[in-house]
DNA sequence: GCCTAAGCGAGACGGTACGTCTCGTCTTTGA
DNA sequence: TCAAAGACGAGACGTACCGTCTCGCTTAGGC
């Protein structure tokens, strides 16, 4: 690609890429979803406009790929021998990234705007939200795996239980999701756990 | 312009205001949140862009004023004379409200606006959600009143564990929220309650 | 915004037409008919790009407007009296209007792009050569009227045949056109008249 | 062109030049000036964008160069063995040559577009304009030769007293210039030469 | 029964951003 | 070494709405 660089046959330039990716990224934490414009992340990246149009059709892909495997990085929930352990640190670091990660106000973008963009809804649950719920449910695998919990139990509905509690803090009711929220709802929510 | 009206000193006209709320809310439903403009809003409802500048901010004030009691009229829980019965019915009204209801649609944008836009959010909780948040915990609190419940349960976080599955669907995965899920997820909460 | 005046609903903006026209006008004479551009165009008259788009259809018509009644005031043959000294001024004027005048500027921009635009070849026609070629004609209609030509002779082409010298020295060949070229032009073609 | 050659380390494609040059004359008179894009003149050609700009400034140059002895070869006067003759068939074929030939409509575009491209009208002049007008010139030197005129006469402007009408009337007034007019003019204007 | 002032429909205004288009440059690959 | 293919930075295009402003009409209370 050399110095500059303006293009050639076989490829696209991922120097701009990632200029892009990183301008829109800045942008939507600095100024807002509002704030970001393709003309902005244009002039930010430093990259024409329809170097942008060739490869986003809009600004929500340029986020969904800004996003790219931040959710995976950030949320595979490490495995510490218990199923409590597990969750009170997954749900932790969920919450953690849902409220302060730079990733997670673009997670956050993205929802909200596909409140009023089923196609985008779409993307995002087939992208995204189908994987990240099958890592939300690794600490009851491993659990059930241990011989923890019963094989009756319905994971798929344990883990939307958790789960959904801290996204609803967090999206609809903007409430705090600290450690001492998290902690206990683990704590009084596994003892109604069969077995 | 005709006979029909065109203002007066004293008070603002009422036929212009429900005329810009319909419009807003149509268009909302009709087109989505991004097919909503002042400029339409104001076509369609036969009014001047100045008229809903001089009453209201911006467009999401419009949806504010539009959305107006109507989800305390949806989402009042009757008494039904016990916990189960309430919930049930009350978990369903809710489902029904977010995925169904023309009030809903808004409610869902307003929420998603709400992701990229901090002061609406705060007006949002102030204005709605705190009050609906109580009218939620009803079955609750007329549940201690019989004696149903133990007093030492955390009547707002168990309301919360139950309201945040059904919005957790809806906002989220888009997954179904049909009475086939939320009557066994009421059946299966209450007896994780203390007493 | 200013309060010096943005639009009102009973006509539009005398001062926004006038700042669009000149700007044009020192747009053309400085940068060409090719560094002509509405975006400038727009920012030189401190307008909006819309606001030209309201009022011109294309950058052709502001420069018809422009052009206006330019040529009328600088191209109508005084009366001095006799044939010669009238087609004397009055071909040093036309010859002075083509090569210095800034409207003369805008008439050789929109003769050559007539060239490959029709319909502005026909606007120009009707708007402006038309009415100038009756002017042009002034000073044979008057000698005629004082007997000092043949009611034989085609006037038309009379005018033409002095008209075409000069047009074509500017438009084609670039030669000068001075004084020294139109009063010999003037003295050589005088005599070839019947009569 | 197709898959018999792309590029060879002898020299420059006769074959991609020649596509080049029929691409543009073909473009200009199917959608005029303004639909002649260095793109479209590249995809017709079946050539690359670079190979243009390698050996064309721009696409004015292109026409000069499609343009080529095209002039010459359709505006040589014959000899007919009298003046009168020779100016007869001289200007029907230049009234010819300007509305209806292809060759006629790349030099009504070029000298269109002189008029806002001095550069231009300096290039047009040196290659084209000074030998055409050489060649108008042939039928008076001829005359000249046999002694059918004064050698006191200005030989240049009687030459561009006549084809100043034509291209008068073609390019500004768009009046037709047809057999019924370029006769008269000629009859007309032999006698007020000097024997 | 006028006077007057606020509300109204209408719409022009200066702007911002949109998404498309063409330009001329640059780089890679193949013949 | 040149031609092809095509991505690139640049920037003008015409459109849609934005929020502000002015205009002249309408209309209800107060004089």
């Amino acid at each position: 690609m050399g110095a500059d660089h303006h293009g050639n046959r076989y490829g696209r330039s991922e120097a701009a890429r990632q200029a892009v990716l990183e301008a829109a990224d800045d942008l939507l934490v600095e100024h807002g979803f509002a704030g970001l414009t393709i003309e902005k992340i244009a002039a930010r990246a430093g990259v024409a406009k329809q170097t942008i149009y060739r490869w986003w059709p809009s600004k929500v892909d340029i986020l969904l790929d800004a996003f790219g495997d931040d959710m995976a990085k950030a949320l595979t929930p490490a495995d510490h021998g218990s199923l409590a352990a597990d969750l009170r640190e997954h749900l932790a670091a969920v919450a953690d990234f849902l409220t302060t990660n730079d990733a997670g106000a673009v997670y956050r973008a993205l929802v909200g705007q596909a409140q009023h963009d089923p196609a985008l809804a779409a993307r995002l649950r087939d992208t995204h939200l189908a994987a990240q719920h099958l890592r939300d449910r690794l600490p009851f695998d491993r659990a059930l795996a241990r011989g923890e919990l019963s094989p009756t139990l319905d994971l798929d509905l344990a883990v939307q239980r958790l789960m959904a509690v801290v996204h609803y803090r967090v999206l609809v009711t903007g409430e705090p999701v600290s450690r001492e929220f998290t902690d206990p709802l683990v704590d009084s929510f596994l003892p109604t756990l069969p077995l």
